[in-house]
DNA sequence: CGTGTCTTCTACATCTCGTAGAAATAGTTG
DNA sequence: CAACTATTTCTACGAGATGTAGAAGACACG
């Protein structure tokens, strides 16, 4: 399922968040901290690709670019991890149930502003 | 983060089923299309414990049970999930918009039931 | 065409997980 | 209590995933 290790994770996080494609080079200099070979970043790459997390242009310097974005990325996972209850309902209502005040209004907003009519 | 195998998962999901303690033996009866050694299971149900999943007394047999329940485990990774997005509303309203009808009707009623005082 | 860069191949160490034999422990029964 | 059987714990190993990167191949540029 989530199967992302840490430095996919990271690699892929950093693509989310720059929204644009860069090139290999760059993204490992932007992961200076871990000091990576290129060659890694290139794997890293390779990997994410695989699994459908990344693509790639055929320019010289390849353009890496996220498909999706985190957003989207996290409400899938979230699906996923719904699907895995037997009762759906009861761990929605868990769910909300934990979620904080804030979150809450935030999803009545959300439910309010969606289809809302029971009989299409 | 969701680190539980293919057969951890389906003890556990056997533990979660069942709802009352049982013993090494009974489980792997129950899990004979799999055709384990005892010793299998009470490795994965060791695993388990070391995970948090699961406990187990001193009782000769030991017993060995589920620490929650299945519907919490799922709210628990879809808060897990949720905590990964930068954007939480963003990541919510996604998750939300892709619910079926259904799981939307389920939401406006949980939501309607839950402490609803927007000043507390 | 040579040189530095970018990409792809190949490799390896570590960790997790499925799986279980061997050894140690503890009741059971004569 | 001794022999036996059921349990439990230790230890191990193979496969697959992931982090990490060297080596080799493909390219563009002067």
């Amino acid at each position: 399922m989530n199967t992302l290790g840490e430095l996919e994770r990271t690699v892929l996080e950093h693509l989310w968040s720059v929204g644009a494609p860069v090139t290999a080079t760059r993204l490992r200099d932007e992961l200076t901290d871990r000091g990576l070979a290129l060659t890694t970043v290139h794997t890293v790459l390779t990997r994410l690709e695989q699994k459908g997390f990344v693509s790639h242009d055929d320019s010289r310097p390849r353009q890496f670019r996220a498909l999706g974005t985190r957003e989207d990325h996290v409400a899938d996972l979230m699906h996923e991890v719904l699907g895995q209850a037997g009762d759906r309902q009861a761990a929605l209502a868990r769910f909300v149930g934990s979620v904080g005040d804030d979150e809450m209004r935030m999803l009545r907003e959300l439910l309010a502003g969606a289809g809302n009519d029971p009989a299409a």
